[in-house]
DNA sequence: ATAAAACATTGCAGAAACTGCAAGTTCGCT
DNA sequence: AGCGAACTTGCAGTTTCTGCAATGTTTTAT
């Protein structure tokens, strides 16, 4: 049995907690829009889902974590993206490509990720934890960048390229989730790093 | 009486508050760096400054702002110097010049930023608060580059310059805090500011 | 100088976030 | 079936943070 895949083997119990953990973070995430961060208790959302509070805590080290998702999953599969990208490829280029991973997350499960950019805008506090913000998955990135782009740790290139990048993305998926029609995430962060690319030029007329 | 500065009066009991503000954070700052974020606790902080803990909740609205000090303040004033420039200066220079309030305040309380950014480094989840990263500054900052640029709401771009430029001075003042010799911040600025200008192009051979 | 208003500090009571520990259950494997 | 590992849970306890009411201290007006 299971003898398809590169993957080990999924099993009922990871599934289960795949399925606790994607069913809280949704609960907190409806809860929070409704009412607001402050008027959400975690005894509420784990009522929700019908688990203890304990085992929230298990699954989340606070609160917020409920709401802003796991960024390590998403931050390794970038790096991994990264990497794979062939050496010639000029950085600015080899990042956009790696985003491609975040962006077809946010396609998979778009009516989620409204809903986050809805508590997230609501609460701004949130925002830096939900991507290349905290430093945690941007050392990673650094890290890559400085191998690919061959310099020394002491030179900023490195950590200016992916603070500037999550820069980006984060603006992109911000206005991405302010306009009411959803245009393509992919073309927002397109337009972004073209500007980054052009040194920010200031648009002219239009 | 005071019939001198522009400022109505400082007064007494401002000075106080001031004065106690700026203990507690002191000295909030001393004991995470010695012993650890959560092995200081806010009860032990006023207990250095002499003060309830009812008071340290007066002044900050949690144990982490009095880490990561006043951006508030500090914004205002990089927003009044932003107004001040000239409109024909470039975005991108009037938001370097801007900064500049926030080089002065760092140059200012050297060995406070310090600190601080050594307590920031080592618990990453303060770096967005410190600056540039929470949206209530940000906002205003977004608004008067949109403002200088003559484009509508829904143009990125004003958005993505003021995240750029947040992000430049995250790196150059990481990068300053990290390095043993402590360079001058405005040069690593300037350096962040130009390769940006440039469109970020890979630091060849060098 | 003195009274009144304004504001700061504090203690207390309490809600909620979070943690360690010691069960109890479920699951995967043989 | 049965053993061990992993997940869940309750409980007790600490810490963060808030509202309220009492008590000062500074400022302002008289």
């Amino acid at each position: 049995m299971t003898s398809a895949g590169t993957q080990p083997a999924p099993g009922r119990r990871d599934r289960k907690k795949r399925r606790t953990r994607a069913a809280l973070a949704e609960a907190a995430l409806r809860l929070v829009a409704e009412r607001g961060l402050a008027q959400v208790t975690v005894e509420e959302i784990s009522e929700a889902v019908d688990v203890s509070p304990r085992t929230f805590f298990n699954y989340f080290a606070c609160k917020d974590d409920a709401l802003v998702g796991d960024q390590v999953e998403d931050a390794k599969r970038v790096v991994a993206r990264l990497a794979a990208v062939p050496p010639e490829v000029p950085v600015l280029t080899a990042l956009r490509t790696a985003l491609d991973e975040v962006i077809d997350e946010v396609r998979a499960e778009r009516e989620l990720w409204c809903l986050r950019m809805e508590v997230v805008a609501r609460n701004p506090a949130l925002l830096p934890r939900l991507l290349a913000g905290n430093t945690e998955m941007e050392r990673a990135i650094v890290e890559v960048v400085a191998a690919r782009v061959g310099v020394d740790a002491d030179h900023g290139y490195p950590a200016l390229v992916t603070a500037v990048t999550g820069a980006a993305l984060r603006t992109a998926m911000t206005r991405w989730a302010a306009q009411p029609e959803r245009p393509d995430l992919a073309d927002l962060v397109d337009e972004a790093f073209a500007a980054i690319a052009a040194g920010l030029p200031q648009p002219q007329g239009s």
